[in-house]
DNA sequence: GTTTAAAAGCGACTATGTCGCATTACTAGG
DNA sequence: CCTAGTAATGCGACATAGTCGCTTTTAAAC
């Protein structure tokens, strides 16, 4: 199960390192140069995924995005930060601001997904 | 626009308040008595969150889940609290634990979609 | 260069949710 | 109680997101 390295991993990565936020298969499809299948694209980021290179996350348009995961080890980080989803821009960002939840006891949590929905400070 | 009383409500309504959760449309779908159209149960189910009956959830599954409003006026609360997806007993509830969120100047928040996913009270 | 297995392409498929339109059935007014 | 008006339902079609199996291509190890 080695990486090979391909011209799609390449292209898919440096489209969101280019962007700076969060996108979706179809928005990566959009500004992608080259011509690269829609479920090819998903499993490239998948695995991006699974190798800690990107995480997930669901917006309220129930629509997957994936961010550059920013010096975090998998075992350690969870993504417990907010996201935003601008309704004018349509763009999700990671938020700086990190997610302190308390829960009763007896609930075991793995993943975390928050995600405010609103307009952003470019679109104000 | 004045609302009619249906049966189709009652018994969508009523199956959620039996639950004592959130559900998906075919949750209700499979626990309701009588035989009620897909479209007709979204729609149904849409209006109840536009009179601030019930609000909407996002899971990590991209799906809606409609939970029961506790004492909220729609102006005033904004659901601003936790939600708990179970992976095992799948079941989605809402959790007393209020969203406390700070953001960057600039940015207004419409709407909130907090999730913790993992293994419940009772799963464990 | 050969080998081999990971990755890509393609097509089909599932699932969720929405929409338009014809039909049904609440409910208010007489 | 009847009737008119319109909200709500059923049905079918549709859109979109995401996945899967299978074949072909290709990275990279030897
Ligand atoms: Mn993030
Ligand atoms: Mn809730
Ligand atoms: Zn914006
Ligand atoms: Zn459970």
């Amino acid at each position: 199960m080695k990486r090979r390295n391909t011209p799609t991993k390449e292209a898919v990565l440096s489209v969101i390192t280019k962007s700076g936020q969060a996108m979706s298969q179809d928005a990566i499809e959009g500004e992608i140069s080259i011509d690269i299948n829609r479920a090819t694209i998903y499993r490239v980021l998948n695995r991006f995924c699974e190798d800690g290179v990107l995480h997930k996350v669901i917006a309220e348009d129930s629509k997957q995005y994936f961010a550059l995961c920013d010096g975090c080890d998998e075992t350690h980080q969870k993504h417990q930060h907010f996201h935003f989803k601008c309704t004018v821009c349509e763009t999700l960002e990671c938020l700086p601001n990190e997610v302190n939840y308390s829960i009763p006891s007896g609930y075991h949590v793995e993943h975390v997904n928050c995600v405010l929905t609103g307009v952003c400070k470019k679109c104000s």
